[in-house]
DNA sequence: CCCCCCCC
C-alpha cells in the first residue's frame, strides 16, 4: 500500500506549511496551447482531498511531456510556492511546484488511491480576502508568497516576492526575485509611430521565465546597472499578452518598463534563483527538427570562419556576418552564423567549447544551419561537466574524426566535393523541375539582354512582383492582390551563360544584375545554340569573362511549367568581401588564375 | 511603444 500524506492539501491551501508532502497526480491540464508557452495544471489528491488548483513551474513542464508525472504516480513536493490568484471575484491560492520528485511510476500505482473529495468549497471560504485589500497587504497572506522551503533571508528583510508564473496583467503589487539570464543590446527603431530605442531581457526565477522590455528613458536608466547573471528585485512594471510570434519563453505575459518601475540588486541570493539552464540537444538531433525551432546545443568550434560584410536584400543595411562550424560527439557538424559585434568578435581559431541558449535553426539549400538570435546566450569554455567532458573529447578523439554536415552552406557547395557541375548536367539531372534546386557552375556571359532591364515592382517589403500601371494612377501587385500609390524601380537582367556543355538564359535581379551590367558586355557576341565547337574556342580563349555562378532553378507551375533559373550569386565577387580563403579556393577549384 | 534577427 503507498500511503501519501493526508490532510497535505487542506494545509497547504489554508497557508500552513506542510514539509515535502506526498501527493498523487490525478491528470494535467495544459493552460496555454501555444507551442512555446504550455504551463500545466495539475490536479492532485492527498489521499483526502483532491486539488485543481496546482500549478507546475515551467521548468518542470518536461516531466508532464516525458511522462514522468502520468496518472496515479505518487510524487513528493520538495519545494512549492502559494500565489493568490483572482478567481472571479475571490482570491485562490494557488500552489506552484518548484521541485518535486516522481516517487512510484503511475502504471505501478494503476489507481485512485483512497476516495478523495473536492476541496474547493473549503480553501475558497478560508483564503477569499476582505475585499478591497490585495494579497500583498494581509499580514498573513504575505508569508504565503515566500517559497516554503529553503528560503533565503532576502538583504531588504520586508520584500515578499512573488513568483514569476503567477504574473498577470490582473496584479500590480507584486516584486519578484529574479536572474537577468540574457540581456539584448541596444537596438533603435522608427516606423509611422514614431522611434526611439529598447532592449529587452529575459528573467528567471524558480518558477518560471519572463521577458521583460525598456524603451526610451528606461533604457538609458536601467540597462548600465544590469548585468546578465546576476539576481535583481523588480517591481512596478507592466505585464501583457507576449506575442508569440517574437517571443518563446514559457509565459503568457511578458513585462515592460515604466518610469515608476523598480530595480534592486540582489547580492546575496543564494541558491534559491536558479541559473540559466540549458536544455542541450546533439547536433545530430537538428536534422529532424524544423526551421524555425529553437534550440540548445553545447559544441566544439571546429573551424572559424572570416566575417563577411554583406548587404541585406531586403532592408538594404549593411550586415556582419561570422559562419562558424560547430561539432560534437555525434560527429556531426552544423554551422552557426554570428551577427553584428558578435560576429566581429568571435575570431577564435583555439576550438573553445559553446554552450548556446535559444539559436534558431533555418534551412538553406536542402541543409539545416543554427543562427543566433538578439535572445541567443551564448557562453564560450563554461565551466559545466558537459563542457569539459566534451573539450576531452574534443582534446582526445573528436579533432581527427570524420565528421558529416548537416548544413549547405556557400562554402561547401564549391568544396572538393565536387559540387561545381556543368549546365549538361544541370539539364540531365532534371535540376529545378522537382522542387527548387541550387547550384554552381563555372561558365562565361554568353549574351546579355539589356532592354527592359528596369521594372516598376510591387513596394511592399519581400514581394518583388511586377506591378501593373491602373488606369486610377494605382499600381496593382497580383500576388498581394492590392493597389499601391507607389512602385519601386528594379533591375533585372536577362543573360545568356554557357559553359563548353550547353548553355542557359538566367534572370538576374538587383545585386547580381548590377554585378552584371557593371562587370561585363556581351563581348563575345551571341552564339547560336549548341554551337559548342565555336563556343568552347571562345571559352578557352576568353577566361576573363569565366565565372563561378550560383544558379536557382525552380518549375514555376503557374507560369505554363517553365523552368525559371535564376542568378542568386557571382563568385569571384568584387562587391562582397567573401572570405580570400574561399575565393583562392574557388580560384584553385575552377582554374581561374584572373579574378 | 519593438517585433529587425538578416546572407547565401
Amino acid at each position: 500500500m503507498y500511503s501519501l500524506t493526508e490532510g497535505a492539501l487542506d494545509k497547504i491551501m489554508n497557508g500552513i506549511e506542510v514539509d515535502k508532502p506526498i501527493l498523487q497526480i490525478l491528470g494535467h491540464k495544459k493552460l496555454s496551447n501555444s507551442n512555446s508557452g504550455d504551463r500545466y495544471r495539475l490536479l492532485v489528491s492527498d489521499g483526502k482531498r483532491v486539488n485543481s488548483f496546482t500549478m507546475l513551474a515551467t521548468q518542470l513542464n518536461s516531466m508532464i511531456t516525458d511522462n514522468v508525472l502520468t496518472e496515479f504516480c505518487i510524487c513528493q513536493i520538495n519545494k512549492y510556492a502559494i500565489s493568490i490568484v483572482n478567481n472571479g471575484d475571490k482570491k485562490k491560492r494557488v500552489m506552484v511546484i518548484l521541485n518535486i520528485d516522481m516517487k512510484v511510476p503511475g502504471e505501478q500505482v494503476g489507481q485512485k488511491i483512497g476516495n478523495p473529495t473536492n476541496a474547493e468549497a473549503d480553501g475558497d471560504s478560508k483564503s477569499t480576502t476582505q475585499p478591497g485589500q490585495s494579497a500583498q497587504t494581509v499580514p498573513q497572506q504575505q508569508s504565503t508568497l515566500i517559497p516554503k522551503h529553503n528560503v533565503q533571508q532576502a538583504s531588504i528583510s520586508d520584500i515578499i516576492t512573488t513568483p514569476i508564473v503567477a504574473l498577470s496583467p490582473y496584479h500590480n503589487r507584486w516584486v519578484i526575485k529574479a536572474r537577468v539570464v540574457s540581456k539584448s543590446s541596444i537596438r533603435t527603431w522608427s516606423n509611422s509611430r514614431g522611434e526611439g530605442k529598447l532592449f529587452s531581457m529575459d528573467l528567471i526565477d524558480e518558477s518560471g521565465e519572463i521577458r521583460c522590455t525598456a524603451f526610451r528613458d528606461q533604457c538609458d536608466k536601467f540597462y548600465d546597472m544590469l548585468e546578465v547573471d546576476k539576481v535583481y528585485y523588480i517591481s512596478k512594471a507592466i505585464l501583457k499578452s507576449a506575442n508569440k510570434q517574437f517571443n518563446n519563453l514559457k509565459n503568457d505575459y511578458e513585462m515592460t518598463l515604466t518610469g515608476d518601475s523598480e530595480i534592486i540588486p540582489c547580492h546575496d541570493a543564494g541558491n534559491d534563483i536558479p541559473s540559466l539552464q540549458f536544455d542541450f540537444i546533439p547536433i545530430s538531433d537538428i536534422e529532424q527538427k524544423q526551421a524555425n525551432d529553437i534550440i540548445d546545443v553545447l559544441a566544439i568550434v571546429k573551424s572559424c570562419g572570416d566575417l563577411q560584410m554583406l548587404v541585406s536584400r531586403n532592408t538594404g543595411r549593411d550586415m556582419k556576418k561570422r559562419n562558424v562550424i560547430l561539432v560534437d560527439e555525434s560527429n556531426i557538424t552544423v554551422s552557426l552564423s554570428l551577427w553584428g559585434t558578435q560576429a566581429e568578435e568571435f575570431n577564435r581559431s583555439d576550438n573553445p567549447v559553446l554552450a548556446i541558449k535559444g539559436a534558431r535553426i533555418g534551412e538553406f539549400n536542402g541543409g539545416k544551419n543554427l543562427s543566433t538570435l538578439s535572445s541567443t546566450v551564448m557562453q564560450i569554455d563554461p565551466d559545466i561537466p558537459a563542457a569539459h567532458k566534451i573539450r576531452g573529447w574534443f582534446n582526445t578523439l573528436g579533432h581527427n574524426e570524420e565528421t558529416k554536415s548537416l548544413s549547405r552552406t556557400f562554402e561547401n557547395m564549391t568544396d572538393s566535393t565536387g559540387s561545381l557541375i556543368t549546365f549538361a548536367e544541370a539539364k540531365a539531372n532534371n535540376l529545378g523541375e522537382k522542387g527548387v534546386d541550387v547550384y554552381t557552375v563555372k561558365a562565361v556571359i554568353n549574351f546579355l539582354r539589356s532592354e527592359n532591364s528596369l521594372y516598376k515592382s510591387c513596394p511592399s517589403e519581400n514581394c518583388k512582383k511586377k506591378v501593373i500601371d491602373q488606369a486610377n494612377g494605382m499600381f496593382r501587385c497580383e500576388k498581394c492582390n492590392k493597389e499601391y500609390p507607389n512602385f519601386m524601380y528594379r533591375l533585372l537582367g536577362n543573360i545568356s551563360l554557357a559553359d563548353w556543355t550547353d548553355n542557359l538564359w538566367v534572370t538576374t535581379f538587383n545585386d547580381e544584375a548590377e554585378k552584371i551590367l557593371d562587370a561585363t558586355a556581351a563581348e563575345l557576341g551571341e552564339l547560336k545554340d549548341n554551337d559548342n565547337d565555336v563556343f568552347l574556342e571562345k571559352f578557352n580563349n576568353a577566361t576573363f569573362k569565366s565565372f563561378i555562378f550560383k544558379i536557382r532553378a525552380k518549375m514555376e507551375t503557374f507560369n505554363e511549367n517553365r523552368l525559371r533559373t535564376t542568378c542568386i550569386g557571382i563568385i569571384p565577387i568584387d562587391y562582397r568581401a567573401y572570405n580570400k580563403h574561399l575565393i583562392a579556393k574557388i580560384k584553385d577549384l575552377a582554374g581561374i588564375d584572373n579574378v
